[in-house]
DNA sequence: CGTAGACTTGAGAGTCATCAACGTAAGTGG
DNA sequence: CCACTTACGTTGATGACTCTCAAGTCTACG
C-alpha cells in the first residue's frame, strides 16, 4: 500500500488506529512484534498509538525533552542528530520503517538527541512504562527489545571505526541497500531521503568529500547518481570497498 | 578489600562464590543489581557464577564464539576489540569493574568482538537465558538492563562523532576520571591499564599522536604522565577541551 | 523568471598518519 | 650480574587524506 492509497483509505473514514495495527502491519517481522503470536500482538496494539503524519522538518523530539516513549517508524524516514557547543551538527543515524528511535534516552530519562522527519512520515508511539511492563509479561517482546538494542550497540560501534572516506561511503550505501531490501524495495535502486550534508555529517566527512567520492564511484561505474536517486551498479565491488564495516544500520 | 586480602580470604577456605555475592558486592550500585531489594539480590546470586581470575592477555571471548552469557567485570579491566580484514585492530571499549561485556552479541547470538583482560581480573558470568527470564520477573532488573544498554548506545554514538585528537583525548581522560571516581578511586590520579596503542586504536588515532598530545597537555600543565601513571592537574580545562563529547563510557 | 538552497568542482591549507630512529623499561639466559 | 631481547614509548621529518574556502552550476519553488 503506497502513501497515496493510505491517504485514500483514511479519507474513507477508516481510523489510522485500525489500519495501522501491529497485527496487520507489514513491518511486523522487522519491528518489535517480531515473532509474537496473535494474542500478544493484540496486547501490543493495546499500548501503541499512532501519530498524525509528520512533515519534512517536523521534530519528533528534541534534546532535553522528557523521555516518555520509544518510537517506531511506520513510513518515511527520520534522522537523529546532536548539535555540539560549536554549532557543528553530528548525525547519529537514519531511521527507516520498522526501526526504533529514542532507545538512547532510557538511561538519562531525557532525550540526548533530536529526531526530525526527512520526508512525510508516520510513527507508532510506544509509551515506555507500558512497554517495559509488557516486556515483563511477554518474553518474545522482551527478547526482541534486547535484540534491537544490541543491534544498535553493535552498529554504533562499527560506525565509530577508523575508515577512509571511500570505505565509509561504500559501507553506507551497502547498508542502506540491505535495509531497503529487507523492507521489500529494490536493493539496487532507491532514493536517498537525506541530503549530502546529512550523509557527510553522519559519516564524519565534509559534504564536498561525499560529492567527490560519489563522482569517483560514478566514474568507476560502481554507482549512478542523479541528485537523490541512486543506482548501485556493482554491489560486489562496493562490498569489497566497504570491507568489514558491518551493518551500518541505525 | 584489596587483591592480596582476597587471596588470603580464599586461602582460608571461604568460597569465592560466597565472598563475591551480589548481595554484598561493593559494585552493586553501578552494576545490574542496582536498586534491587535483598530478596531479588538473592535470586540474582542464584544465576551468577564467578570465574577464576583472568590473567593479562586472557581472552574472555572471541569473535564467532557462541553467545551464552553476559559478563560483568568484578575486578581489573578488559578491552573489547575487532580486527578488520586488513589486520587493523579497532578497540571498541575499555571495561571497568561493574560494567557489562557482551551485550552486542545478543542480536547475532554470537560474539562480534574479542574481549581480553588488560590486567589480572575477575568477572561474574550471567547466563543470558536465565538473565532474561529473571528480567521478566524482576522489573527492577529489567529496567537496569535497559538502562545499561541504553547507555552503551548513547556512548558509542558520541565516540562516533567528529572530533579532533585533542578533544578525543581530553574526553577520554575525563571519562576515565569519572568512572574511577564512581568506583571510589581518585578522580585526579590513576593508572591507565591500557597501552598507548590501545588508546590510539580506541580513539581512531595513531599511537604517535596520543604521545604527542599527552606531551602537549603536560607542557600546558593539564596533566602529568609517567608511563601508565597519570595525574589530571586541570580537570576544568580538560573538560573544556572535551567539549560536548558526552560520557565516553564503554 | 528570479531567488534560494543544494550540489559540484577547484585550489590551498592543516591535521594527522606514516616512516624512521632513538630511548627506556622489563624479562631472559648466559 | 650483565649482555641481549623485546615491547613500549617518545620524538622528528615527510607526506597524504580530507577540510576549508571559494566560485560556479543546477533544481526547485514561489
Amino acid at each position: 500500500m503506497n502513501s497515496t492509497a493510505v491517504l485514500a483509505f483514511q479519507a474513507k473514514g477508516f481510523s489510522a488506529q485500525h489500519q495501522a495495527a501491529c497485527s496487520n502491519c507489514s513491518l511486523a517481522q522487522l519491528c518489535l512484534p517480531m515473532g509474537l503470536c496473535s494474542a500478544d500482538l493484540e496486547r501490543m496494539d493495546g499500548i501503541v498509538t499512532r501519530s498524525a503524519p509528520q512533515h519534512e522538518g517536523d521534530h519528533l523530539f528534541r534534546v532535553g525533552d522528557a523521555f516518555k516513549a520509544v518510537y517506531a517508524v511506520r513510513a518515511g524516514s527520520f534522522k537523529s542528530y546532536t548539535v555540539d557547543s560549536e554549532g557543528r551538527e553530528h548525525v547519529l543515524g537514519f531511521h527507516l520503517p520498522g526501526e526504533l528511535l529514542g532507545l538512547d534516552a532510557i538511561y538519562p530519562e531525557k532525550h540526548m538527541c533530536n529526531a526530525v522527519a526527512l520526508d512525510t512520515a508516520t510513527i507508532c508511539v510506544l509509551p515506555y512504562g507500558q512497554l517495559t511492563e509488557l516486556a515483563g509479561e511477554i518474553s518474545g517482546l522482551r527478547s526482541q527489545l534486547f535484540r534491537l538494542m544490541s543491534k544498535d550497540i553493535a552498529d554504533a560501534a562499527t560506525l565509530a571505526g577508523d575508515f577512509t572516506a571511500e570505505e565509509r561511503i561504500a559501507a553506507f550505501l551497502i547498508g542502506l541497500s540491505r535495509r531497503f531490501q529487507q523492507r521489500g524495495f529494490s536493493r539496487k535502486e532507491f532514493n536517498l531521503s537525506m541530503s549530502r550534508r546529512d550523509i557527510a555529517n553522519y559519516l564524519r566527512l565534509a559534504p564536498e568529500t561525499v560529492s567527490r567520492v560519489f563522482a569517483r564511484f560514478e566514474k568507476d561505474s560502481l554507482i549512478a547518481v542523479e541528485r537523490r536517486a541512486i543506482k548501485l551498479l556493482d554491489v560486489t565491488k562496493l562490498h569489497g570497498l566497504a570491507r568489514c564495516m558491518g551493518e551500518m544500520h541505525a
